[in-house]
DNA sequence: AAAATATACCTCAGATTCTGATGTATCAAG
DNA sequence: CTTGATACATCAGAATCTGAGGTATATTTT
């Protein structure tokens, strides 16, 4: 993860949510819809990204499909209900950094 | 760090702000003054504060003075010119980090 | 006065997460 | 027939953090 720098840890928040709002994505593609939805300004580290999905499938919060698409494989993940449940953590605890932040930077932080 | 956790590399920009702001403070009065500002939500872990600390000094972006207080030391802390560079780019990057996990987990997210 | 808490610094093992490089293989286009 | 895109993966090393432990002085409580 690179390129307009991504604070630790928020790499698995970015792909449950993906997977929730998505229903089913595989790696490549959920690269590809970073890359897409930040207009390139922020890129996924495939070397990040694929040992965090086999962490959250490990974890229970995902779960995984191989799928063949022509003559080579897709893996395609797909979130819990248990990782929808983490979904939610992950997203209030965003929430709540973001507001720390603002309080301790001050009001022209996070108001761009 | 933790209680409301953030996220990692976060902490030096926290810390460059507080210097910035008031001018000149030691370690375990930032402590204090997180733990005041957010309601005791969130607490600076000492084992991450000052790793943190010998590092931007030795970068060159904060001075330190020793004062006597009482029997005891205080290591007081103060930003430098490249300490304040650096912090304006601190707070770009974190302004840049929010305004992409707001397109990337939608609209619901960051406003509160 | 003794014990507990607060102040003030510190280190260190281990965990987590990331970067950047490298590797394998298929497929499309020029 | 080579370049670039697609699609997966691993690994060494770096960075940052947690949680525990350590030293010492000062203050407050019992």
């Amino acid at each position: 993860m690179n390129k307009s720098q991504l604070y630790k840890g928020s790499l698995t928040t970015i792909i449950l949510k993906l997977l929730e709002e998505n229903g089913r994505m595989y790696g490549y593609e959920m690269t590809q819809k970073v890359r897409e939805m930040t207009s390139d300004e922020l890129t996924i580290n495939e070397g990040a990204l694929y040992p965090a999905l086999h962490k959250l499938e490990a974890e229970g919060l995902l779960t995984v499909e191989v799928v063949p698409a022509g003559n080579r494989l897709r893996k395609y993940y797909s979130i819990t209900l248990k990782g929808q449940a983490e979904t939610v953590n992950r997203l209030a605890e965003l929430e709540s950094f973001i507001e720390h932040m603002r309080i301790l930077l001050g009001p022209k932080v996070i108001l761009g």
